[in-house]
DNA sequence: ATAGGCTCTCCAGTAACTGGAAGGTCAAGG
DNA sequence: CCTTGACCTTCCAGTTACTGGAGAGCCTAT
């Protein structure tokens, strides 16, 4: 199949798969006579364990690497385990971050009153060295 | 004061304050016969501002704005915490999506027995289309 | 005079695409 | 047979917010 309908099957945009084939993360099965990249069953469900992969914030490298895994049959499921589990790790860590940026903005945010008036705690907390 | 004083009152990297300056967010008070940047404690203060306001995520687009606000005395606090409140909204937002990936990646992790054994629900579950 | 530690500008690279231009291919319709 | 339109190709540039490095100038102390 042509590229479009591998990136429609794989829930991509055209680009991107494009984008992947470039960078030799996942390669079209053939070249068609007229040069057009031709997708076979096989780089589709790559395409989408590529999608997948991304949307749980994997990078490119850490996916080529989940990749190699992925098709390697004979690796162990501890290789798996150890890059997922420090991904999972790194999620955690963000949601800290993020619960202490929301919680220091939101008490910026209802401790200014929005009105007419040019006094606004948001801008004099932001102006704190900190 | 010269540059790499100026970046460590604010806590930034030279390099940092230099790209700002270019880029007309924080402009230098002066420059020096020699053509070295030179800043003043209200510069600093600027500088320290948008770090801040970095480290809640606003993008640059947003601390130009912000810093208007900032310098303009005479606007009302309604028209920062609207900009807040946007923010506020994103990290929440961002949040949520942060704890589905989570859930879904440690559910993922724990049903692998991480094993010299090649099956691995890790794997199957990036493959699922979705 | 020279050594070091600043500073300057400019260029390139990062991550992961995205948009656009210029041009080739293919099937259908007139 | 020709054209139209939807695809496809490559290549280049731009995005965000810096960061690193080269090559050169400046300033102070010894």
């Amino acid at each position: 199949m042509k590229i479009s309908q591998a990136a429609e099957r794989a829930g991509l945009p055209v680009k991107t798969v494009r984008y992947y084939a470039d960078i030799g993360l996942v390669a079209p099965a053939d070249r068609s006579v007229s040069g057009y990249r031709s997708y076979d069953q096989d780089a589709v469900q790559k395409l989408i364990f590529i999608r997948r992969a991304r949307a749980f914030g994997f990078s490119i490298i850490e996916c080529r690497e989940l990749l190699g895994l992925y098709v390697d049959t004979t690796r162990s499921s501890a290789d798996v385990k150890a890059i997922a589990t420090r991904r999972l790790d790194e999620i955690e860590q963000k949601q800290k971050e993020l619960q202490y940026l929301h919680d220091e903005l939101a008490h910026l945010v209802t401790s200014c009153r929005g009105d007419d008036r040019p006094d606004c705690p948001i801008i004099s907390g932001l102006a704190q060295p900190k």
